[in-house]
DNA sequence: TAAGCAAATTAGCAATTTCGAATATATAGT
DNA sequence: ACTATATATTCGAAATTGCTAATTTGCTTA
């Protein structure tokens, strides 16, 4: 395989490397979504949340549908979707070692997730 | 999901986020390799080699073996090249946006002021 | 046309990533 | 112990990323 290619894919990847980017496709799972209703859910600021979005749209990980004044975005390709359903799997399977990164990582300031 | 465990997947898409990863990846998925033979496949420099074989490592995305002088690596969980595998999928089918998108990336990028 | 909302873009900064060079560690053989 | 080989780690610089605040664009309605 072409270095190129990998570098393709690789692009890919890094689309996805993102908590944020990865919340939005989760949502995106479930049928098309404003903007809007993107930045509401996620409760982030807009800019951040359009930001994302661009780096998605960019390597056309989701498309977009505009209706009066908002714009809709869906997720192109189910793989997409695949990959990710694929990961939440990984992630049950080693679920110990990730809990003990994620306290070496120790990067949460105590956050009120839900 | 708390956004603790999206920070985790995230982690392991940003680990599969560069070509040289993805090239360690795609050899190991042939089997154990030592890190001697992944340097000379790949035709990188050694540290730069060693370096993301400790990326890979820390995620535990890959696990190793010592046998005398050398250090074999292998994948410890299939799933992950089932994901490459997906990814491989998801290009062949949108291989003409990903050479536009090569393409663009390759022409664009030297602009030195304007 | 102007006002108002939705979404996108830009600017600037801190934090992270990547690479090569140099150095360090570990194992084997002498 | 000394040397050679295999791999890992550290350091510093350039490039990239993610965030907030401010601005801009686009659409709709008055």
């Amino acid at each position: 395989m072409p270095d190129s290619l990998r570098r393709f894919k690789a692009d890919i990847f890094q689309a996805l490397a993102n908590p944020t980017r990865i919340a939005i496709l989760e949502l995106l799972g479930n049928g098309e979504c404003s903007a809007g209703e993107l930045i509401e859910k996620l409760g982030m600021e807009q800019a951040n949340v359009s930001q994302h979005l661009a780096v998605l749209r960019a390597r056309q990980i989701v498309v977009n549908r505009k209706a009066g004044n908002q714009v809709f975005y869906s997720v192109r390709d189910p793989i997409i979707l695949e990959v990710l359903a694929l990961m939440r799997q990984y992630f049950q399977k080693h679920l110990k070692e990730a809990l003990e990164m994620l306290d070496k990582m120790e990067n949460a300031p105590a956050e009120t997730g839900e």
